[in-house]
DNA sequence: TTTAGACTCTATAGCTACTATAGAGTCAAT
DNA sequence: ATTGACTCTATAGTAGCTATAGAGTCTAAA
């Protein structure tokens, strides 16, 4: 048994994002020590380390807590996971496409102009304003 | 001489976002009728525009309103500016590079596991758990 | 025994760039 | 006089935390 201070260390997660996820219902509410101190057994390092893998690969908390619902119920078959890591990385893919297009715009941007003019004839402002 | 809802109109930003770029400090302050409404001038048009065309490129308000403030010193050199726009090029740059790595690790875990799979036994939520 | 310090508690505000409400007031036309 | 379209301010919400204030808890040394 542990309190959250030791949890913190452990798991990576600071204490804040400890009571935070509590507060979100993505752990459980733990026991707690007759001064109101929360204690926590050592399987509250593998829930965090589950949340932060998951986090790690950029899925809401939203989708974290579906898929620890999925989690609860091993005889159900796993095409709702796969479904959601197939959405998730279609959002990744559009998120890296449009940033892929700014990119190009900023390069374009960025060679209409040198370090040596004044504002007033610098060419960036000049294409940004209409 | 116009009211918020035709200058939204006109330039495309909601009225909520024009009063918070009033708020922010990003337009100035405009004059009012008798009755407190606000009245805008077409050179307001032109502000916004301004301001769209940066946060399509996804400057930050931030960084926005230093362009404001160069802008209005015109004899300064535009390398404030160059600088500027290169920083947020990097800034985009790693983000591309990293969400290609989230990619490739969403991807990798995907292959982990097809549909017809138990949820206990996963390959995903295997991977995912510590 | 007391007291220092390390820890924990709850509740609240802040971050970004908006969006969405509530409740009140303004104004032109009917 | 009233309807309807518009506007006003102030406030709360979005995601996922982080940071603070002010209070309480616990352990060990003086």
């Amino acid at each position: 048994m542990m309190k959250i201070g030791q949890l913190s260390k452990i798991s990576g997660c600071s204490i804040q994002t400890i009571r935070y996820y509590e507060k979100e219902g993505l752990i459980a509410r733990p026991t707690r020590t007759e001064g109101n101190f929360r204690t926590y057994e050592s399987a509250a390092i593998e829930k965090l380390s589950f949340i932060k893998n998951c986090r790690a690969l950029d899925l809401t908390l939203g989708e974290i807590k579906e898929l620890i619902l999925i989690q609860q119920s091993p005889e159900t078959p796993c095409s709702a996971v796969n479904t959601m890591i197939d959405a998730h990385i279609n959002i990744v893919e559009s998120r890296i496409s449009s940033l892929q297009k700014l990119h190009e715009d900023l390069q374009t941007l960025r060679q209409r102009c040198d370090d040596a003019r004044a504002i007033s004839e610098c060419g960036i402002l000049e294409k940004l304003s209409p």
